[in-house]
RNA sequence: GCCCGGAUGGUGGAAUUGGUAGACACGUUGGACUUAAAAUCCAAUGAACAUUGCGUUCGUGCGGGUUCAAUUCCCGCUCCGGGUACCA
């Protein structure tokens, strides 16, 4: 074989890790660059390859950054805590450590086998005690602060003791949970357990009973960007809610800081706006509504504010504390039932049964604030009990849903806005309710005939004045919901003293994961930490049996990597100053709600604690797209054996199974054969399967799905790599299209990327693959060809597209190819240019050409224009906007002359005849038009 | 329902600022080399019409528009993918 990728691409592969050409140094006189990509989970799949995309484009950038002249930290390490390893324990016993390090190793060898450029000294795995230690102490800070609206950021709790001890808990503005105010002498009459009680409600990490997504079949509780369409992300279990104790972070005390920073970064905005939305911040007032006949006041939460005289009912979430309270006797049936029906429809129905109107009355009346009319207070669920207070005012006139409620209860319904040109109707006899925030107010007392603009914020005013309500910013982000109820994750640094937890002291850290009997819940559905032997502090007191969740070792990784073997702080303030924040993360859009608002408000913290000295995590990013699997289908005959291929299946009843795309054949592009000898040995209940074929073939159905183990579609790279090697691997993942497209895998083509590479190591050697190359000077045409390549490929890297990067050497090997050129002045130019996508031939033949140190460190190559400089241009000529000819042409020629000498020509003549000239449009070096007509 | 993407040959895709549509590959067909195969190389390859050649017409999801010129800009629609979902 002439080219030898195997012992090539083993040999550097060596000559990196023994050289630790790829170590980046905290100290360093050149600009820093931090390039990050997401750490995998590593599944005992091993890696597919959607895995290597984003890393690969990111290598490729980081070692053109390297080439560049940059400090480049480009760390890798592993997301290990995660419900499968777990999972799988729970049915095998093994230890899901044991699982979790296989997996890693076996990871480790096939990201080795791509030839990243990782600093490996600097690998960080979740599932460390040397890395959760600060993890753990990361919660402890978070649980002895709380926020300062004020000051907008994280203050110690002590603070906040002292202001309770000299004024109570008036006179700050602070974020918490609502409680009775108390006044200073109060706060100290309390005992030790009611202060703490008071205190969690202002802590940033805080115990507290809240409705949380539980998963039966997983035995614990989901946060809600880990829960889709009332199924777990993970595993696709039914989830339901229940009230339980649960830790959480006071992430919505950050929800404007992490609205307003988004402005500040380099993401794509479709991104930007899943944020945005999941915080869902809406501005608009808390108006109080007396209840005729009782005590209470029922508070709502509205962004129509000046729709307020058109509310004509209420409507109390089935969960709202007071509903019970305020129904009337001769109501309390209907209510009941309908709390308990609703309690019983699980998220699922609820969810598919949107359209249907439901509610029950309570027999009590609210009263309009403003006019002073009575309001039919009914029980709904389509008001959700976990948004605004819970409870809201109907104004059917302009809000879809309460006019839908109302026309089903026959409520009255009242207009208040008219649209501009508006001939007023009787609202009973509309289709639709009038939504917009467009019109004038009618009917409307004190806002009568203003704009809606100008009426919220009037009629805002005038609810202030009169105590009936407040200016109010609402927010759809929950607090996350930090608990699991499981045993592969970090140990809470907290035990319990008379049931009030305290935090571990931060040189009792790390608190490691102790030893089970079994990875199970106990009898008594305790958490699996609840049968650890002597799971309690030196004195005696019980540790915490709640494990933290996935998200939480993945909130502050990339902080770790700064300095990652620092065994006295997280990270040093030196690292975090030199290396402030990622520069360019790559990784998948799936995580907008989840990992990326954590990580940000997990920054957010550390940068109130001055740890870090930039609020922003992560600078710019960039989302490759997913690689989707082709799954192949067989069709099994319903109730037999027997499996009919694809154009035959519509004569018989038949089930369609997933096959392994292993045993299947492109025969034709859409066109798949099954090799019927390979699926009877698959699995034993094949083996006298019996087949029904078409053209004496079994042919396949396929479809685009996910790439997934249990769907047999997932190709790993190894086999890729085994046959083609690591470099043909690199070029063809980028080769496939656009990073950022979801592109379905397909190897067609790998044989092209291929041929090119081989293209490119005979260029550098003879028939008898010798290696040579000529000192000579370079032709105009090679030097052309090399600088159109270092123009194109330094364009394509920084606006991140690799797939024409590609193209552009295939190219510029091709006209060399052609040209017969091996001058060195110009190989040693496109060795430095391709470097970053094949790293191993690179640096094989850059010390084939001589050279005794690594081709990474490199500068990439130059571009020169003047290379690129043509004296003629041929001109595109077209005759009203139609191609006609082409003409060669002096570029400094003047546009009237080159329009007369096209206009003279031959070619042109055969069109202009007859005809009158009415226009010669000549852009210089782009095209010439004769209009004629 | 709402929001965001997208639609270009048989296939993946290219066209960066409105200026030669289909680069680069795959696949297919034919040919060279070979005892044969692999590998390699050469040629053709958007469609239709015309084929004796020069060619001609159509063509970037559909229908309009702006322009000397539109895959690119504007208006209206269709389909596909993704996100989200009673958020008051």
């Amino acid at each position: 074989m002439d080219y030898n990728f195997q012992e090539i691409e083993k040999k550097w592969q060596k000559y990196w890790s023994d050289n630790k050409i790829y170590k980046a140094s905290n100290q360093s006189s050149k600009p820093k660059f931090y390039i990050l990509d997401m750490f995998p989970y590593p599944s005992g799949a091993g890696l597919h390859v959607g895995h290597p995309l984003g890393y690969i484009a990111s290598d490729i950038y980081a070692r053109y950054m390297m080439a560049g002249g940059y400090n480049v930290l480009h760390p890798m390490g592993f997301d290990a805590y995660g419900l499968p390893a777990e999972q799988y324990a729970i049915q095998t016993g093994t230890h899901p450590e044991v699982t979790t390090l296989k997996n890693i190793e076996r990871y480790r060898e096939q990201l080795d086998k791509i030839g990243f450029a990782y600093d490996w000294d600097r690998e960080v795995r979740t599932c460390d005690p040397k890395y959760y230690k600060w993890t753990q102490w990361t919660f402890i800070k978070l649980f002895h602060h709380y926020y300062d609206n004020n000051a907008g950021k994280a203050q110690p709790v002590t603070r906040l003791v002292e202001h309770f001890q000299n004024s109570g808990s008036a006179n700050i503005d602070v974020r918490h949970d609502a409680h009775e105010p108390f006044t200073a002498g109060q706060w100290k009459a309390m005992d030790e357990q009611q202060q703490q009680e008071l205190l969690m409600h202002y802590r940033l990490a805080f115990l507290s009973d809240t409705m949380v997504n539980w998963c039966p079949e997983l035995g614990t509780v989901l946060a809600n960007d880990e829960v889709s369409e009332g199924f777990s992300v993970r595993g696709g279990h039914p989830v339901e809610r229940k009230l339980m104790r649960q830790w959480s972070l006071r992430i919505t005390a950050y929800a404007d800081r992490l609205l307003d920073g988004l402005e500040k970064v380099d993401w794509s905005e479709s991104v930007k706006k899943q944020q945005r939305e999941w915080i869902g911040r809406s501005q608009g007032a808390s108006v109080l509504f007396e209840v005729e006949d009782h005590p209470e006041k029922i508070e709502v939460f509205t962004t129509r504010p000046d729709t307020l005289y058109g509310a004509t009912f209420m409507v109390l979430a089935p969960e709202h504390p007071i509903v019970l309270n305020i129904t009337t006797p001769q109501c309390r049936g209907p209510v009941r039932e309908y709390i308990e029906t609703t309690k019983k429809r699980s998220e699922r129905d609820r969810m598919t049964e949107v359209k249907k109107i439901t509610g029950a009355f309570t027999g009590s009346y609210a009263i309009n604030p403003l006019n002073g009319e009575r309001m039919k207070i009914y029980v709904a669920d389509y008001v959700l009990a976990g948004y605004g207070t819970g409870a809201i005012m109907a104004v059917p006139a302009h809000d879809s849903r309460d006019f839908a409620f109302a026309k089903h209860f026959l409520l009255p319904i009242l207009q208040v806005v008219k649209r501009p040109d508006e001939i007023l109707t009787d609202p009973l006899e509309w289709d639709d309710s009038y939504d917009a925030k467009e019109g004038t107010l009618i009917n409307s007392g004190v806002i009568t005939g203003l704009e809606v603009a100008e009426a919220i914020s009037k009629i805002i005013d005038y609810l202030e004045e009169n105590n009936l309500g407040t200016r109010r910013i609402n927010y759809r982000l929950r607090d996350a919901i930090f608990s699991r109820q499981r045993y592969w994750g970090e140990p809470f640094p907290v035990y319990y003293k008379n049931g009030i937890p305290y935090t571990l002291s931060e040189d009792e850290l790390p608190l490691k994961l102790p030893p089970v009997d079994k990875f199970l819940p106990t009898e008594s559905g305790e958490p699996p930490l609840a049968r650890a032997e002597n799971w309690k502090t030196a004195q005696g007191y019980p540790l915490e049996t709640n494990t933290m969740p996935g998200f939480a070792g993945s909130s502050g990784y990339y902080l770790r990597y700064m300095d990652p073997q620092n065994d006295e702080e997280y990270f040093s303030k030196d690292a975090n100053a030199y290396w402030r924040n990622v520069d360019i993360y790559f990784g998948g859009d799936e995580h907008a709600t989840g990992h990326l608002i954590y990580s940000r408000f997990w920054n957010k913290f550390l940068f109130d604690l001055g740890m870090t000295v930039v609020e922003e995590p992560f600078q710019k990013m960039i989302n490759q797209g997913k690689i989707q699997g082709r799954t192949s289908f067989v069709y099994r005959i319903t109730g037999k054996n027997t499996y009919v291929s694809l154009g035959l299946k519509e004569k018989f009843s038949v089930t369609p199974l997933r096959v392994d795309i292993g045993l299947v054949q492109t025969i034709a592009p859409e066109t798949y054969k099954l090799d019927i000898a390979g699926f009877k040995k698959w699995r034993s209940e094949n083996a006298d399967a019996e087949f029904i074929l078409e053209d004496g073939k079994y042919l396949c159905g396929s479809e685009v799905e996910k790439m997934s183990k249990s769907y047999f579609n997932s190709q790993n790279p190894d086999d890729l790599i085994e046959k083609y090697g690591a470099d043909t691997f690199r070029l063809y993942e980028m080769f496939l299209g656009p990073l950022e497209n979801d592109k379905p895998w397909d190897v067609q083509g790998i044989e092209g990327v291929f041929r090119f590479i081989r293209k490119l190591w005979r260029l550098f050697h003879d028939e008898k693959n010798q290696f040579s190359v000529s000192d000579q000077k370079p032709e105009a045409a090679e030097l052309k060809s090399i600088h159109t390549a270092i123009k194109h490929l330094h364009d394509d890297i920084e606006r991140f597209s690799f797939n024409t990067g590609v193209s552009a050497f295939m190219i510029c090997v091709n006209e060399l190819t052609e040209l017969k050129c091996n001058k060195r002045m110009v190989l040693e130019d496109l060795v430095k240019l391709i470097a970053p996508y094949a790293p191993h031939i690179a640096e094989e033949l850059w010390h084939q050409l001589g050279h005794s140190t690594s081709v990474v460190h490199e500068p990439f190559p130059k571009f020169d224009a003047a290379m690129l400089r043509e004296d003629t241009f041929e001109y595109p000529v077209s005759i009203n906007g139609k191609l006609r000819f082409k003409l060669r042409l002096p570029v400094d020629m003047s546009k009237e002359q080159a329009g007369e000498i096209a206009l003279k020509d031959e070619a042109a003549q055969k069109w202009v005849e007859g005809n009158q000239v009415r226009k010669i449009i000549v852009v210089p070096r782009k095209i010439i038009n004769i209009v004629v007509g």
